[in-house]
DNA sequence: GAGCACTGC
């Protein structure tokens, strides 16, 4: 879009800049909702700007729910205003040009999450602006509901805060209605659009599986039918859209191709075959003439305006010529004389996120001279990217999603319907430069069934994280969701680390009392801090040992970012491409091979494989040619490595003495370090264990080489890419479990038996402390242990001994090894003056002496059951005196100084 | 023995 200030002035929204601004002046919160092309995103920081709401030292934020729209939105902006990037900023998660001189600040919804952490109430902020708040990203949400919250707080203390949300049309009742975000509902302040219209065309009969071949067909009619402008057209994947494309091409081959080979592929023959039967047909049927039509002379309304009217509109306009006029068009198009040159050539390129940058571009840039743009597009041409050009859109009316299985963390990935929403959404796309047309495959009937919105990304997804950030805030409940249906996805979830599955009537419990209003433990404090998946925070946390730090780092960046390595299995364009594919595919299996080695960096599994693929990739510089010879994209390379930065400031920051940096030429991990990793691993992914079955098991086929998890009766398998899938190691943790034609572990690392009660001791359900081995004081750690018998039948081995059960008996046992001397070598000179016997802490409550159960109080009050926790209380009270209460000294004698002198040298 | 859409800290 053009940014020429003639442009600037036809936008419908600077109309409304004074209904805007007075409504924003007079209340707290004001809704801007209009369509794509209202220019609401780069006008309204404007206004406000020049209103003064970032004056004395205060700024404007504008938050995108992605990084391109911050960036390119400030550009845009900065120069509409004239103004330099140093007062018109951006900030994202890696980088960012605010300076102090910014007044207006476009970032990414999560940056704004950070700086909630860091100043709850936002004090730089005069207004906030939530940009694209109908997509209800799940970031969105919680800022609305967090900011519902702040606005009020700073209006108590007379420094209001002005919060806008600015939303597509129709989606505004989330947020108006609902009564827990907002008690008085805002002002809503719609604004038109400056969008072209487009006219929705319906099948008329919805085809019940193959949605490509129907694709392939009306893009061949559109092709041959219709006057010049882009074609884009929506399908599910990537692996369709490089089907589609072949198809196309072979079908309308550039200029100097040669014509078609004979070894095509049958269904590209077929194709052919079938089309040109249609237009043996359509030449038949030409016989009674059609009027001409006029594409662009119509009255119906654009996209979005409600399903009714289009339909209403199309059996008038288009009832004569038959409801399906592109239908008609392909019928009637044999007319030599005005018709589009059916021999233009299809100028086809696929579109999907993971495509690479470069190629992806290719869709920016104008067709070659006398061809005509088609893309062929996943829904990233949705939202994501704008083509320009496009007239005519094709919408399959299917999308492809990921589904969460919130109580076995199994995901699979479904076609389905895609929403009302969405579909308007995709049909808006034709009409970004001049009026254009959307042919649907399916009946305006099965439109009318579409959900109405997609459902808020909150409900669909893990919530951990979100669980802990918000802990993180000091915020137990969570009425700032937005939605009943978000409400229960977080009281319902299972907390991390928590013993796997319970008996209903506990799970019941359970969901009463939410994790929420449980307080955060320090771990988790610490775990909050690091950018990444609880899980991931969790190994970080743990890694301060052996020098663990920076390769737990990589591993933790390349297991967050999502597919480090190229999907070499596409359907290939040509045989050329097939071969070089496949020799592609053989070079990176071995190259993973290489990068697992043997022994015991192999047990890392698939994670030893990510931290080789970092390392070696740095080592050689990061090229683009290193990874194009390793199969790893590029773009995944560039992300890992600034996430590992990111993740090293994080860690610096928490720990200033780890003096972290990130070096290029880190060297591999000793074969000790490897061993800790795996440990490390285990513990942080410690609720994605999994044991391979025992041999009774195996009368059943289904079970070869199979393994059971504690939350999923059916078995799970190795996926056959993971470098331990012959390895069948008898523990693993895993990353994750897809669903596809098995349920297959992705990320897969072994782990030893014996490392299970001490690293994952929820996953034993273990009898009571036993009496013999007694239980005994770790100098080491300076927790108390004991031994316990496993109770839970398939996970077997002997007593284990482990961390002695939370609760009065640890504090017990703790003070009976306090006394003794063992927590605090300064104690033991005074055994000679105890009162009582070390031993009599561990009497029950009714027998124990005034003396004794004062101790015990004083511990338990200060939550002291291991030496850390003991002195973490004294430096926090350093007048806190064990033993000194009401019911008298433990000690009889000489300890004017109290324990607490004789244990500093401890 | 394999097939994953999209996005943010």
């Amino acid at each position: 879009m053009s940014t020429t200030s003639e442009e600037r002035l036809k936008l419908p929204i600077l109309s409304e800049e004074q209904v805007i601004m007075e409504a924003v002046a007079e209340h707290p919160i004001v809704i801007v909702c209009g369509e794509t092309g209202s220019g609401k995103t780069t006008q309204v920081p404007q206004f406000l700007y020049e209103a003064g709401y970032s004056s004395d030292n205060s700024i404007i934020g504008v938050t995108e729910p992605r990084r391109v729209a911050a960036i390119a939105m400030s550009q845009r902006v900065a120069k509409e205003m004239n103004l330099s990037q140093r007062v018109v900023s951006y900030q994202i998660r890696y980088e960012g040009n605010a300076t102090e001189d910014t007044k207006i600040k476009f970032m990414t919804d999560g940056v704004l999450l950070k700086e909630i952490q860091k100043d709850f109430l936002l004090l730089r902020y005069k207004v906030v602006i939530i940009d694209e708040a109908h997509e209800r990203s799940v970031y969105t949400d919680i800022l609305i509901g967090l900011l519902s919250r702040i606005v009020a707080l700073r209006a108590k203390k007379h420094l209001p805060l002005k919060l806008l949300i600015m939303s597509a049309t129709l989606r505004v009742e989330d947020f108006t209605q609902n009564r827990r975000l907002f008690a008085e509902p805002p002002p809503v302040i719609k604004v038109d659009s400056r969008q072209f219209p487009v006219t929705v065309h319906f099948n008329k009969r919805t085809p019940l599986e193959d949605y490509s071949g129907e694709c392939f067909r009306k893009v061949c009619k559109i092709h041959r039918m219709l006057p010049a402008g882009g074609i884009l057209v929506f399908l599910t994947g990537q692996a369709e859209v490089h089907a589609l494309c072949r198809r196309l091409r072979k079908a309308f081959p550039p200029p100097r191709a040669r014509p078609q080979e004979k070894e095509d592929q049958e269904d590209s023959a077929e194709e052919m075959r079938k089309f040109k039967k249609s237009r043996a047909r359509a030449k038949k049927a030409r016989a009674e003439a059609l009027p001409q039509i006029n594409l662009d002379h119509y009255s119906v309304l654009p996209a979005g305006e409600g399903d009714e009217d289009r339909e209403a509109e199309m059996d008038d306009e288009e009832g004569a010529v038959g409801s399906d006029l592109d239908l008609d068009l392909g019928d009637d198009g044999e007319d030599g004389g005005e018709q589009p040159d059916a021999s233009l050539p299809l100028h086809v390129l696929p579109l999907y996120s993971l495509l690479a940058p470069e190629k992806q571009a290719q869709v920016f840039k104008p067709p070659p001279e006398g061809t005509r743009l088609c893309v062929v597009a996943t829904n990233v041409a949705e939202t994501s990217l704008t083509i320009p050009g496009i007239k005519y859109v094709v919408d399959c009316g299917k999308v492809k999603k990921r589904y969460y299985d919130r109580v076995t963390g199994v995901s699979s990935f479904r076609v389905t319907w895609v929403s009302q929403a969405s579909a308007d959404q995709r049909a808006g796309r034709a009409g970004r430069t001049e009026p254009g047309h959307c042919y649907r495959l399916y009946s305006s009937a099965v439109f009318g069934d579409f959900e109405q919105f997609p459902p808020p990304e909150i409900t669909r997804r893990p919530v951990e994280d979100l669980i802990l950030q918000m802990k993180a805030l000091n915020i137990e409940k969570f009425p700032p969701a937005l939605g009943p249906s978000c409400l229960l996805g977080l009281a319902s979830e299972r907390p991390l680390g928590a013993p796997p599955p319970q008996p209903r009537t506990s799970r019941v419990k359970q969901l009463q009392s939410s994790r929420l209003s449980r307080p955060i433990t320090t771990l988790g404090r610490t775990m909050a801090a690091f950018p990444v998946a609880p899980r991931y925070a969790k190994m970080l946390a743990l890694s301060r040992q052996h020098g663990c730090l920076p390769y737990a780092i990589a591993i933790v960046a390349a297991m967050t970012v999502r597919e480090l390595f190229e999907e070499l299995d596409r359907p290939a364009a040509s045989e050329e491409e097939l071969a070089k594919l496949k020799g592609r595919r053989a070079q990176v299996a071995q190259m993973k091979r290489t990068w697992a080695g043997q022994g015991a960096s192999l047990k890392l599994g698939d994670l030893m494989v990510l931290l080789g693929a970092v390392g070696a990739c740095e080592y050689a510089g990061c090229t683009p040619q290193f990874c194009e010879a390793n199969g790893l994209r590029y773009k995944a390379v560039m992300e890992t490595r600034r996430l590992r930065g990111q993740l090293t400031t994080a860690v610096n920051a928490v720990c200033p003495e780890a003096g972290l940096f990130m070096d290029p030429k880190m060297q591999p991990p000793t074969e000790s370090q490897v061993t800790y990793l795996r440990q490390i691993v285990t513990a942080g992914l410690g609720d994605h264990l999994a044991r391979r079955v025992q041999s009774e098991e195996l009368l059943d086929a289904k079970w070869r080489n199979a393994y059971k998890t504690p939350l999923l009766d059916d078995p799970v398998f190795i996926h056959p890419s993971s470098v331990l899938f012959k390895e069948l190691p008898e523990f693993v943790v895993y990353q994750e479990i897809v669903e596809t034609t098995k349920m297959y572990m992705k990320g897969v690392c072994a782990v030893e038996m014996q490392w299970i009660p001490t690293l994952l001791p929820s996953y034993c359900q273990f009898d009571k402390p036993l009496e013999e081995p007694a239980p005994a004081y770790c100098a080491e750690t300076g927790r108390v242990l004991c031994h316990r018998a496993r109770r839970r039948p398939g996970w077997p081995g002997p007593p284990a001994a482990v961390d002695f059960p939370q609760g009065i008996d640890r504090y017990k046992h703790f003070a009976r090894f306090l006394l003794e001397g063992q927590v605090c070598r300064g104690l033991a000179a005074y055994q000679g003056c105890l009162l009582s016997s070390p031993s009599t802490m561990l009497k029950t409550w009714a027998r124990l002496q005034p003396r004794t159960e004062s101790l015990l109080r004083a511990l338990a009050a200060e939550h002291a059951d291991c030496r850390d926790a003991l002195l973490a209380a004294w430096t926090r009270n350093p007048r806190c005196e064990l033993g000194q209460g009401r019911g008298g000294s433990m000690w009889s004698g000489p300890t004017e100084a109290g324990p607490r002198a004789l244990c500093a040298a401890a």
